[in-house]
DNA sequence: GTCATAACGCAACTCTAGTTGCATTTGTAG
DNA sequence: CTACAAATGCAACTAGAGTTGCGTTATGAC
């Protein structure tokens, strides 16, 4: 037996020229049709590539939502700064309303959010998406602690959840419009609790 | 032709039991194998109300859902007083978790959100519901304005929004376990936020 | 260059969701 | 009680998602 080499994976070629096809296709299918309209059979045929090699390497459109919400991970992503708690925080929940509304990332967005109801792989892919939204966005709190403006022991990525939760609370639960006074009431109450000291944890 | 009577609908008798049935199997099916696992075929075995007559009285799963969910908005609630505003959002913030997470109505409420994303007509029924729910557990900060605790002009829905938006947010999009502090911390910023009149809308 | 094999393309297949035409049952008006 | 039509049951059908066996291509090691 020379089974010391099992198999060797093959990263290079074809396979990396498909791997970005396909995503590419399921950026755009997303974007056009959104996520109730994303099908394999619709992204094999943009891709190129074959419908059985869609299902083999990636399980079906779960797969390709993961694959399309872990790339998009990869990309790096910087909160606005503007001086003051209040504003870097209504910068941030604009933001964030653009990237779950607007095409493309918008759509991989909300559809991981979709579909993160019925696939645990999605549903654990969103999780480590905002696990890293989460700790990027927490320096603006910990620089607001370095100013003074919010007390020390404040929990930063508290401070995040309490300023974007009624942004998506608004978008994907009770479905009501979103508007800049939304966008600023929500950043203005945590960075008011917050500098309030309402972040900081009790003994 | 004799067509000033184009035709009566008729609600009762069988009907109305095949209703019953159809919506009790609906919560029944939801509670065991949750939204993914929601289908019209075992719906219609379960009730011994027929595939075809499923389909044509509630058009599929997604008629299934908002019917249900329709059905459940005529259940009365109401909010627990506990004599303060903190606890009493604290309370609410218990009962939305237990709402969504629980079945049987957690199964009918959480499936809602999820398939609001793909559904306007289960979108519409989702906002119908959630509003009904705002109006309810408003009460609670009117009360709150009666007895000094919160400012005159205070916004009670958007102390709800805010009091509430943290948990949704936990359960649904950043997938986080939600532990009893979580829900004391946003009950706790929300009652600060509104007794510093926060929520009482600006000139 | 050559060779073993991972990855792919292809076609045919299964399985299930959803539809349709028609006969039958069953409320409801008179 | 009778008759009409709405609602249902039934079975056969269509369509599309997902699977599988097998031959072919192309990658990476030698």
């Amino acid at each position: 037996m020379t089974s010391d080499t099992p198999g060797t994976t093959r990263p290079g070629g074809r396979t990396a020229r498909n791997t970005a096809a396909v995503l590419e296709a399921t950026l755009d299918e997303l974007g056009e049709h959104g996520y109730a309209g994303l099908t394999v059979e619709r992204v094999s045929a943009r891709s190129g590539v074959h419908k059985a090699t869609v299902y083999r390497r990636w399980g079906g459109v779960e797969g390709l939502l993961s694959a399309a919400l872990e790339w998009s991970t990869t990309h790096p992503w910087e909160p606005e700064r503007t001086g003051a708690l209040h504003t870097d925080l209504l910068a941030l929940n604009t933001t964030v309303l653009h990237g779950f509304t607007e095409a493309p990332e918008g759509s991989v967005s909300a559809a991981s959010v979709a579909a993160a109801f019925s696939s645990p792989r999605v549903a654990e892919a969103l999780r480590a998406f905002m696990t890293d939204r989460h700790a990027r966005a927490a320096v603006l709190v910990t620089e607001a602690v370095a100013r003074g403006e919010v007390p020390d022991g404040t929990d930063p990525v508290e401070v995040v959840r309490s300023a974007v939760a009624p942004v998506y609370y608004r978008l994907f639960v009770s479905r009501e419009p979103v508007t800049r006074e939304d966008l600023d009431l929500a950043a203005r109450v945590a960075a008011d609790a917050a500098a309030g000291g309402s972040f900081v944890p009790r003994s």
